[in-house]
This record gives C-alpha cells, sequence and structure tokens, in this order.
DNA sequence: GCCAACGTTGGC
DNA sequence: GCCAACGTTGGC
C-alpha cells in the first residue's frame, strides 16, 4: 500500500462534498498534468491511502484522508465538449487523460494546516513544502504520513 | 491583489 | 533543441 496527497480547491471540491458523495465515492477527474497523470495511470493502487489537502483555502490544509477503490481508468470528462476539463486533443482510442476513484475514510478535524505541517522536522523533504510546489497528485512516504498522523493524535491528546 | 515558481507552446 | 512568451498554481 502507498500513500498519497490530492489536491484540490474547496470552493471548486471539498473533503465535505467527498463525504456527501454517495458511498463518499468520486472520480477524481480533471488532472491535466502530466506529471500527476503518470501517477494516477501508473501508480495508485486500489487501498492506496489518501490525504485530502485543501489548496487556496484559508488556510491551506489537510482536511481528511481517503482510500483508493478504483485504480488508474480514462478519464471521461476529456472527451465531454459539456465539461470544464474538456481536451479535444485526448483521442478515446489513446486517452491522454486519467482518473482514479476515492472514498472518504474520515475527516481530519479541525484540518491540519500547512503552517503546522511546515513545523515538523519529520516533513522537510515533503512535495507540498516544496517552494513552488504545484504538483496536483503528489507521493507521500510512509514516514510522513505517520508523522502527520502522530501529530494529529498529540493534538487530540493535548486538548484533553 | 501580488508575485514567484512552474508547465506549456511555438517560433526559430 | 533552445528559449521567450504566456498561462496557471497557490501561498501570502
Amino acid at each position: 500500500m502507498a500513500y498519497w496527497l490530492f489536491k484540490s480547491e474547496p470552493n471548486v471540491y471539498s473533503f465535505g462534498n467527498l463525504m456527501s458523495e454517495p458511498d463518499r465515492t468520486t472520480g477524481w477527474d480533471g488532472v491535466r498534468n502530466y506529471q500527476a497523470r503518470n501517477f494516477l495511470r501508473d501508480r495508485v493502487q486500489v487501498g492506496d491511502r489518501v490525504f485530502f489537502y485543501h489548496s487556496n483555502a484559508d488556510p491551506p490544509c489537510i482536511a481528511g484522508i481517503a482510500e483508493v477503490v478504483r485504480a488508474g481508468h480514462p478519464d471521461p470528462t476529456a472527451f465531454d465538449p459539456e465539461s470544464d476539463h474538456h481536451d479535444p486533443k485526448s483521442d478515446p482510442d489513446s486517452p491522454t487523460w486519467y482518473q482514479v476513484a476515492i472514498r472518504a475514510v474520515r475527516a481530519i478535524e479541525p484540518p491540519i494546516g500547512l503552517r503546522e505541517l511546515g513545523g515538523l522536522p519529520e516533513l522537510a523533504g515533503m512535495e507540498l513544502l516544496r517552494k513552488g510546489s504545484r504538483l496536483s497528485v503528489q507521493p507521500v512516504t510512509e514516514a510522513e504520513w505517520n508523522a502527520i498522523l502522530a501529530m494529529e493524535r498529540a493534538r487530540k491528546k493535548a486538548k484533553r
């Protein structure tokens, strides 16, 4: 099992939106970056865990955890002229863009802000924290994943 | 709103 | 293949 971080702007699609879906599941469509596409197509597997990150939010934060319920398959919005993500150059016989399906596992409440993450020494090499990082689907190491969950537990404990 | 960092496009 | 111009991302 591998770990990932998926970015979404909450005013477009939030973790709350995912929780409200039938079966709390959605297709992660609309990714139009080749590096992110390669991860979705080739690397993300059923059972992998995902941090759901809110970008362009106040504050930017990890808002929840999801699991992958379907591995990479062609993104149907690329072929839909009505979609904002329509790509007329993508050939259905050789699709350019891929999606996976994810299901919400649980919210992280309150969310863990980017600034909190920046204070964790274990995350010094994390892609999310790299200046200028824009990758919307990014791998998370097991050490990074565990450090973030440990911070969440420590926070709960401190509140009691 | 600003702007740095980044990815893509297209002329050459 | 180079690289300038452009559009986008995303924190602040």
